[in-house]
DNA sequence: TTGTAAGCGTTATCAG
DNA sequence: CTGATAACGCTTACAA
């Protein structure tokens, strides 16, 4: 019933013309004059013919696939809506090119796997998405792999690292910049895991910004981004007994775990502490009083990773490190 | 510096045999002598030998990739936590195996796109996720390729539909015994668009129940999931007049927005309405009484998903349907 | 049990 | 500008 898939073959028969012809409308029209490519399009619709990857590949030293790294523990990774929602912008922008996209899950049992896997000619280029620092094993496949990293990854001084991040450190200062403009002076921060530089990054931010304005007093405290880790880090925080009119945390969630403390204590926001954060999702939207908090244009930021990583197979120059900018969103938290 | 790729003729000459030695120990080490085995791959592994997938699917007409379709709108796609937890739970269990697994985003305006990249052998087989009503098209795509499907899809009772799909009737049967054990008698629901086979699933599950003990009174609303809607789905229900003491919503996003409500208008939980509920996420987790609710295996369902399909490409016989069960979770709600 | 050889459907080189 | 023809790396009858 299946009609045989047609070939390139039945394509060039059908249109009077060699393999070679067809193969040359596919793939680089320019070099065909009109009239044959015109001819020759015609009869691929009318068989609808499609051309096989696999042949494809194995001739041209090219897969046409670029691979999508995500840490072993998938199920966390995806619940963090920022990889949520950074996954399927990345996906979007691909299915506009040329390329498929292949989610691969990093074994950390048996990392030789992945690695031979994508060195071995399978994929013409990957993702790796999230920031642990002990991801090494990635900057030396980047060597010999076109790899475009979401987040500064370690070893960013090796000329072959390239990453797209959103501007962490520019964020974060702009949301304590906001905590200062609006009077606060006694200004605490709950950053993430030290592990990753987003959250080292945001710790900067703030650093900078209350350094120029002269009021850092040292109030740090790190969490691991969840709901739970903030409330933990915010007890810790006035367990100091210090005075903090002000909080920058870096993430929604942690700030919404940080209100929870202040509620029960009776400590009012914004009037006792004002909040800003980072993150517009559903915590920030939805904590009351709802949070002032910096944007991050995730759809943004996967087009343009996968935009680069296309540009650097390509052969293209790209820059070593593309920040993506971030809005601020004034809400009730000061 | 990069040492050339190995290919099988390399290894085939480094352990002193044929290249279809080689094919054999790689394919079906069974049909060579444990000895051959050993040596070639004693010889695989000294040069680090990696078939090329390319050149194996152009012989063999396999791909040993399988696709994951999902909606062209990705963000919201991800966005909805069922979602998020069932792709990577499908990846992981397809990472325990040969195949590779690619995200295809269907492209709405041009179906005919996706419909040729699944139809020309570049693919073995599919997953094809969401509900609606519409997606008759992979329907027919899955009378040419092994194609299963997360929940169940028009068309069901086409001999080459595979399905795998939570028990969504039993939970809703479940949940809606659960407020009848506890003394409720005015049932109403919230359930989710009439689009959707999970939706129309739930409303039966309710039906059942409610018809069962006789107590069936036709208070029925229409959301689309969310909380915005199930709080509107709420009012319309409330403006009705009728009696109402016990509510099954058919998402605990639902759930939350007609809680809203009930709490501005003073109508108190469970004391004068106890609810129940699907999805033991966030929103019935966190709110407030927490949600007594049913709980979907969503790793189970997707490693279930995955091995269904491994095991059709594989052309044995499976399931048409498979159903994986679904637990309450008893919280404050009733 | 193992090797030989003929493809698989493209691309790419090289004449014409 | 176009057409032979040789790869590409592997699988798979078919022979031995």
């Amino acid at each position: 019933m299946q009609a045989p898939t047609p070939t390139l073959e039945m394509v060039a028969a059908r249109a009077g013309v060699s393999k070679s012809t067809v193969s040359r409308v596919v793939n680089s029209p320019d070099s065909v004059p009109a009239r044959v490519v015109a001819s020759v399009r015609a009869a691929i619709d009318e068989l609808g013919y499609v051309p096989n990857l696999a042949a494809r590949s194995l001739a041209s030293h090219r897969s046409r696939t670029i691979a999508l790294i995500i840490p072993e523990d998938t199920a966390a990774f995806f619940a963090d809506p920022y990889y949520a929602a950074l996954v399927p912008a990345v996906a979007k922008f691909l299915s506009t090119t040329e390329y498929t996209l292949t989610l691969v899950i990093a074994s950390e049992a048996e990392p030789g796997k992945t690695r031979r896997h994508l060195l071995s000619g399978n994929v013409d280029g990957a993702v790796v998405l999230s920031h642990h620092v002990s991801d090494l094993v990635y900057v030396e496949i980047a060597r010999s792999l076109p790899t475009v990293f979401s987040g500064r990854p370690p070893g960013s001084d090796d000329p072959h690292t390239y990453m797209v991040d959103i501007d962490n450190v520019g964020a974060a200062e702009q949301a304590t910049r906001y905590l200062l403009q609006h009077g606060r002076r006694s200004l605490a921060t709950i950053t993430g895991p030290q592990t990753m530089t987003s959250a080292l990054d945001r710790f900067e931010g703030w650093m900078r910004a209350a350094f120029a304005a002269g009021v850092n007093n040292g109030l740090v405290e790190y969490a691991d981004w969840s709901e739970q880790s903030g409330a933990d880090a915010m007890r810790r925080l006035l367990a100091r007994g210090e005075p903090i009119d002000g909080l920058f945390a870096a993430s929604a969630q942690i700030a919404t775990g940080a209100m929870e403390v202040l509620r029960e204590r009776g400590i009012r926001v914004p009037t006792d502490i004002a909040i800003t954060t980072v993150d517009n999702d559903h915590f920030a939207q939805n904590a009351s009083p709802a949070l002032t908090t910096i944007e991050q244009p995730v759809g943004m930021l996967g087009a343009t990773i996968a935009d680069s990583l296309v540009r650097l197979i390509a052969g293209e120059e790209i820059e070593h490190l593309s920040l993506v900018p971030t809005t601020l969103i004034e809400r009730e938290s000061v």
